[in-house]
DNA sequence: GCTAGATATGAAACTGAGTGTCACGCTAGC
DNA sequence: GCTAGCGTGACACTCAGTTTCATATCTAGC
């Protein structure tokens, strides 16, 4: 977006590029392992220069982990949406439900870049790093939520993490399963786990 | 530690020249800023060479960060010291006094050096990415608790990590009470927050 | 005590990520 | 058509981290 907030054709055009150059990154990482890949490699691959490839993306990692731009604002305007009186474990619960959603619309894609993640330690630290930026998101959500126009308390705080976790030990076991599992059971395995015992 | 366990003259001297390293490092980092510090400014601050300070620690993050190494094993080793009929909560809660005791022990380091990391995004991530190995190793310390030889289950890795993160938030919530608050007392609240509700 | 082998250090070259600058070319609006 | 702005490429630069090699120091065995 430039400046104002009109979309315009050029906003449709970088946005495009930049899929595709997003694509081109996500097959050579996956051929020859991500720490192996350059940027220059990715940049004359996308046929680009290396200084074009580094304005799209300001990292290598972004170029993967771009994917999952925004989702905290979405699951944050989810939690929103959840009606007043649902107590804050079913409001995440439901809300979770639009990450889970990308999982099941392309369960093949959403695998091979889970695995791409969690096999690169680079990617899994910076990806792990976006993550920890959710829970205060969520937590201040929680707090709208309940109408106080305060910040978070320490518990709700506390329930947007650990609901975030149990997303996390989720898709980890749906990825252990190569995704024969269903993840929306191991979501609602997971959320139970933490009121047992 | 060369080889064998046994513990040589060399090692020691080694450990006070690495403890001596990352001294001068710290006080160069909360000077300037971490970022604003180069690998030659810590290595002529120190009196060694880049080559050296890069052989104590493999990483600028790591001059800070060693702090916390093998906390992990301590936790575990101390969550397997838990009676085996203690549920998995509260033995969790317990092995985290082993981690709160160095914050009691010595306020002003803790805080200051917590305040670096939760500033310094590099080095924000970098602990994110350690302490996110410590959840799988407390799950593993509750499977062996509970006797089974099987690895553990997903709720037992959804309790080890919620616990962690209860951690995580209490100390967000010391930090920024300056060390007023009680530590104890915010971890007791963090994990009440989890059953509550 | 002296030497042989291991070990700590320093020097330097190298790769690769990320930043900043500048000039060129295309496109849109006047 | 002209021009102002934006996307792009080329290039130089800084810095982190790796690797290699040479040198000094310390330890152990004789």
């Amino acid at each position: 977006m430039t400046g104002t907030g009109r979309t315009t054709t050029r906003d449709i055009a970088r946005a495009a590029v930049r899929a595709e150059l997003a694509q081109v990154a996500f097959e050579l990482f996956r051929r020859d392992g991500f720490d192996k890949v350059t940027l220059d490699d990715l940049a004359s691959a996308a046929g680009v220069s290396r200084s074009t490839f580094l304005r799209y993306f300001g990292t290598k990692e972004d170029a993967v982990l771009g994917a999952f731009e925004g989702q905290d604002q979405r699951v944050a305007d989810a939690l929103r949406g959840r009606p007043a009186d649902e107590d804050d474990w079913t409001a995440l619960r439901h809300a979770l439900d639009t990450v889970i959603a990308r999982y099941r619309e392309d369960p093949d894609g959403a695998l091979a870049t889970t695995r791409l993640v969690r096999e690169t330690p680079a990617l899994c630290a910076r990806h792990l790093e976006k993550q920890h930026g959710w829970g205060p998101a969520l937590a201040q959500a929680l707090a709208d939520r309940a109408g106080s126009a305060e910040p978070p308390t320490l518990g709700q705080s506390v329930r947007a993490g650990a609901a975030l976790h149990c997303l996390n030990v989720a898709i980890d076991h749906w990825t252990a399963s190569d995704g024969r599992l269903d993840l929306v059971t191991l979501l609602d395995e997971a959320f139970a786990a933490l009121s047992g015992r």
